[in-house]
DNA sequence: GTGAAAGCGCTAACAC
DNA sequence: GTGTTAGCGCTTTCAC
């Protein structure tokens, strides 16, 4: 008969030792499957604890090996299915190796992020997977890494640290995808981003997202080779909420020499960035061709579908639960996997009005 | 000068208070701030902490307090936008309040779900918000209830539990839509949803579902007020992966007397959906009209944009995370709070063709 | 194989 | 206020 009676505490090794008649070090062992146990003792310990419904105590499990079986892992924004996706490849991974997933999101929010990591090291966690809110502002990181946790980067790079980051690399494939609208005709080419700056984008400027920077790298390589140039007017940064990625879409639409196309950085401004457009009563790709990155089924369904620049995104978050996991384990790091990103064409990108007849589309 | 020698062991209180010259009791006290401590050992303990940038052990400290100040979270699927927003919801109310969050994916899997459970459980999750893979199967979620361990539910209803749910009431809201859907002049509506049944849907039939059966119910008596009734033909369940509900979507509305109204139960589905729609050179609405089940942004940017029942996702996240700490910190239950769904009718319903002289569009 | 006893780093009585 | 002493539930020496 079990014991249905609810009890205040849990019951322990201790409990389960008694019931069995063996001694607390026994049936730990028996229980943790570890050091010597004779089969007979092993039987009795386990019949003892399904019939007291014994479950171990991880936390106390934890505190004496010294492993939680727990991995950090700390984004930018879990609402936005970049990250989402890239969340979903984590825990698919961690879950297969048996670890668990503490998710905190800190809005990109520098601060949020040190006081993340500052609570998951209290914690005691097993590693860290973090997309760095800063690429440049690391000593929250490097903290890790002093207290001997393993720390994978996800999404971007951070300097002053010797860690594996685990990213797509956009600048060939920025440069790419610009060559692709230069070759269209296009000469005013718009590029819009939430990240932030202390002030407007000047050629040649140090941002604190590599992302952005190797997108900015790859665009301005194209466009140089071109006798153009990135500038402040159509490099357009800081397009925080809604309302002003709005206000800068119709800045670049609207200036004197407006753009032709604009390439929106990630699919949360891309939202924005097409119905400020068709706000404005414009046609994509007739009036103004449009380019975005992160490839989600809804761009297949707009009219036109758009253009986009896909990346692997939960192939990164998987790679980097498995390059974490095998730091931990202390196994050796594997070969970096192919992250690479690619253009799909579909209908946003046309020739610009002026050029549209002496042009064809690429 | 403070010691940068990298050591094995952490830095405890008892290293704290020798170098404070104070008891291990005294110098806990100080950094825990509990008990009486006075100011001059206090202002000590704490200039030791600081000099051996000591940290404390939360996983030591949950040990004797009992409380992990971590609640488990426990959805079908984090890639979903759906739970995305809800997770989003639930991790600010979290932080706000000073808990963090272990996420668990379960990909709506039975099996996965109790394991799930039975791991928080484990590691001593001061409580949980789970959205259960079956509101009927609960046997797991009793057992969380059973160890004393404050539990909510997210998005659906679960039987066999005193719990409090957090979800939307769909029952209204289907029957309104559905009633808008008829007022079109609409007789075939299709519905089409992911949940896993043993066969084909037959009118009354238990589902495992509370959010599904609502819906249902409110558009099973939208119906029959017309004289019309659900039916397993229009009512199709087990909509799993991209191909299976192209191939549903072709069905229904490739049947002999087919469907002119499809409704689709998710945002995932939808993209299917709209994509075999347009695939057989259907036009939403003059050829099907389209209604879904969630509000993304999105949706707004389709031709033509689509009518949506909206449901407070986030705030529904939120209020969850709320009554679960209110609960774990043994405050009073709050008022449910309203989470209301709402019908917006942008473009995608029209008159079906056979009618579409005859009734004008609500 | 087995058991007694000593930790892990902290909080919580309990005396003084 | 302060220090001493037990724990929390487990793992881990270390003898036997």
């Amino acid at each position: 008969m079990s014991s249905n009676s609810p009890r205040r505490r849990d019951v322990t090794v201790a409990d389960v030792a008694k019931a069995a008649q063996v001694s607390k070090a026994q049936a730990a062992r028996a229980l943790g499957n570890y050091g010597a146990v004779s089969d007979d003792v092993r039987e009795r310990v386990l019949a003892a604890a399904e019939e007291l419904s014994y479950r171990p105590n991880e936390l106390a499990r934890s505190m004496n090996t010294g492993k939680s079986h727990t991995i950090g892992v700390v984004v930018g924004d879990i609402e936005n299915p970049h990250f989402g996706l890239a969340t979903r490849g984590i825990t698919d991974i961690a879950k297969k190796a048996g670890f668990n997933v503490i998710l905190i999101n800190t809005d990109e929010d520098l601060a949020a992020e040190v006081d993340a990591v500052q609570v998951l090291l209290d914690k005691r966690v097993d590693g860290f997977i973090v997309a760095p809110a800063s690429s440049l502002n690391t000593g929250h990181l490097q903290r890790i890494q002093e207290a001997r946790r393993p720390l994978v980067l996800l999404d971007r790079a951070a300097e002053g640290l010797d860690a594996q980051a685990l990213a797509v690399d956009m600048t060939d494939m920025a440069y790419e995808s610009t060559r692709y609208l230069l070759g269209a005709g296009h000469r005013r080419i718009a590029f819009i981003s939430t990240i932030k700056t202390d002030g407007p984008y000047v050629d040649g400027m140090v941002l604190d997202s590599s992302q952005i920077t190797e997108r900015l790298e790859g665009m301005g390589r194209a466009l140089r080779e071109e006798g153009l140039e990135l500038s402040g007017e159509l490099v357009r940064l800081n397009a925080g909420d809604a309302a002003s990625i709005r206000n800068i879409t119709r800045e670049v639409l609207l200036m004197p020499d407006p753009a032709t196309a604009v390439v929106a950085s990630d699919s949360l401004i891309a939202l924005s960035v097409i119905e400020a457009i068709q706000e404005l009563g414009l046609s994509i790709p007739d009036d103004v061709s449009f380019l975005m990155y992160d490839d989600f089924a809804w761009t297949r369904l707009t009219t036109p579908p758009l253009t986009v620049i896909a990346q692997p995104v939960y192939d990164m978050g998987a790679a980097a639960a498995n390059a974490l996991i095998r730091q931990i384990e202390g196994r050796k790091p594997a070969p970096a996997p192919e992250l690479a990103a690619s253009l799909i064409k579909r209908g946003s990108v046309g020739a610009p009005r002026a050029v549209a007849a002496a042009v064809p589309e690429g």
